[in-house]
DNA sequence: AACTCTTATCGTATATCTACGATTAACGAT
DNA sequence: ATCGTTAATCGTAGATATACGATAAGAGTT
């Protein structure tokens, strides 16, 4: 039961929480930014920009679509992905938040 | 040799997926909160808030101590946390960086 | 049908995270 | 000096994460 304490946190905390994570790896970061940089969304050319193996860009990419960031269609034989803009507007909307929120405290030791 | 390959990716990416992990759990979100509100550093009052352990808030404290994001000064029996205004300003800054490069994207599929 | 290319998934090894009880360390109070 | 309070650390168990090779699944091509 080591992994299941996080459910008597505020909803919009495990929220957070779960965006912060899928950003958590730089391999994640990275690959928003190249889905952002290409116009059109790109399928397996991330794999060659990544110094990682194609299995485990395909995780990444998993927990990115997990976490909502990043939308993937089948399209024949290669997939597509692009990015969530209104998840990642409600995420970028979540942290702005959270660190007005912290701004006002005052730093003391 | 699982765990290594981090070093492979951007600088900025490194720093910015380390401090996402910092946020990377209900429980950090919390403390963070905890932290802001209360205008004085508090001790383990944070222990009393939140639905863990006193071993396993301090590991969490550590956490984001080691992230940067908070700064604790031991003061008699009693620790002294306080959040790393500057730190949380870089963060801020470099999360409100990075959402604007992923904000010129278009979504496509 | 057989082949090729692309991507997801499986299986696996290792590393890290999460959580807790127990112990230790540090200090103030008695 | 002993006691009590507070917080860090140790040890440990179990869950996730990370990474890769190997394999499977899908669609187009020959």
């Amino acid at each position: 039961m080591a992994h299941s304490k996080s459910d008597q946190f505020p909803a919009g905390d495990i929220q957070l929480a779960e965006w912060a994570k899928a950003l958590a790896h730089p391999a994640r970061v990275a690959v928003l930014k190249v889905l952002a940089e290409r116009k059109s969304c790109i399928c397996g050319e991330i794999v060659d920009v990544l110094p990682l193996a194609q299995a485990t860009v395909s995780q990444h990419l998993k927990a990115l679509k997990d976490a909502g960031l990043v939308q993937g269609t089948i399209d024949g034989p290669r997939s597509c992905y692009c990015l969530n803009t209104e998840a990642l507007q409600r995420a970028r909307e979540a942290m702005g938040a959270f660190f007005d929120h912290l701004d006002q405290a005052s730093s003391c030791c």
